[in-house]
DNA sequence: GTATATAGTATCAAAAAGGATACCGTAGCA
DNA sequence: TGCTACGGTATCCTTTTTGATACTATATAC
C-alpha cells in the first residue's frame, strides 16, 4: 500500500543515490525527517509545522517512513488517540544527510538570486539555428 | 515550462531540506548529476549509463537542471549534433550532498536486509483496535 | 543507396503523486 | 447539549511525472 518507487533500482551500475532520494524524495518526507531530528513529535504536532499539509497526505507520508523502517510510530491507546513519532535508529543515521541538504539549501536556493547561467553558451546555442 | 515544483516551498519556518529536494529529487536527476560529478558527458554517453531512461525524459531532466543553473550545456555547432553537458559551479556545490545520498545508499539501502522496526508497538496498536 | 549515430521534438497515454472534502468515535469543556 | 481536539479513513478529483512511440536532419561509413 502506498509504494511509491522503491521497488525499482534499474539503473545500472549502482545509484544508491536514487535508493536513498527515493526513500526521502516525497514532497514532505524531507521536513519531517528534519523536524523528527529535534526529537518525538505528535501527528498533530507534526502537521501544524508543516502548514499546508493535508491529514491524509501527512499519514501517507508517515507511513511510508514508517513503512521503509525510518521512523518509529507508537500508539497509545488512550482516548483521544495519541500517536507519537520519532526517529528509529535508521532513520537518524540519515542525519547527515538531511543536514547536508539543509545546508545547501540555506547556502543555494534561499540566499543568493542566482543568476541564469544560461547565458554563456546562448552565443553557440544559436549558432546552430 | 516543465517546471516541477520549484516554485512553491511553503513550509513555514524554513525548510531547505525541501528547497534543494525539488532541485534534486526528479526520477534521473540525483543519478545524473552523480555521473557529471565524474566529468564532462555528452548525451548519448549519460544516457547509456542510466539504461532505462528514454531520450525524453533524459532531455526533459537535463533541461530541467540547467534552468535551475546546476549544468551547463554546450552545443558545438556540428553535424551529427555534439552536446556536452557538465556541471556548474553552481552544481558542483551539490557535491557533498550527492555524495552524502550516496554514501547513505550504499550503507543502508542496498547492503542489510532492514528488518521491520514495525513489530514492536504493534501490540500496544492492537491494544487501541 | 542504405544504415547508423547524433541530439533531440512531438504526441499520446498511463501511472503516480498530491489535494479537497467529508466522515468516524470518544473525552473533556462550556 | 453542543463544541473542540485527537488521529485518523474513505472517496473523489486534479496535477505532475513518467513512459512509449514515431519522427526530424545530416554526416559518415558501408
Amino acid at each position: 500500500m502506498a509504494r511509491t518507487r522503491h521497488e525499482r533500482f534499474d539503473c545500472s551500475g549502482g545509484c544508491p543515490v536514487e535508493a536513498t532520494l527515493a526513500l526521502i524524495g516525497g514532497k514532505w518526507k524531507g521536513v519531517i525527517l528534519w523536524h523528527l531530528l529535534h526529537g518525538t513529535m505528535r501527528f498533530n504536532e507534526i502537521r501544524r509545522r508543516l502548514s499546508g499539509v493535508t491529514q491524509r497526505m501527512l499519514t501517507n507520508q508517515l507511513r511510508e517512513l514508517e513503512a521503509d523502517g525510518l521512523i518509529i510510530r507508537t500508539v497509545y491507546p488512550q482516548v483521544p488517540p495519541k500517536v507519537e513519532y520519532c526517529l528509529s535508529e535508521h532513520g537518524r543515521s540519515l542525519e547527515p544527510v538531511i543536514l547536508a541538504l539543509k545546508a545547501w539549501g540555506e547556502a543555494n536556493v534561499l540566499a543568493p538570486a542566482l543568476p541564469p547561467v544560461s547565458s554563456i553558451k546562448e552565443s553557440m546555442t544559436s549558432a546552430a539555428a
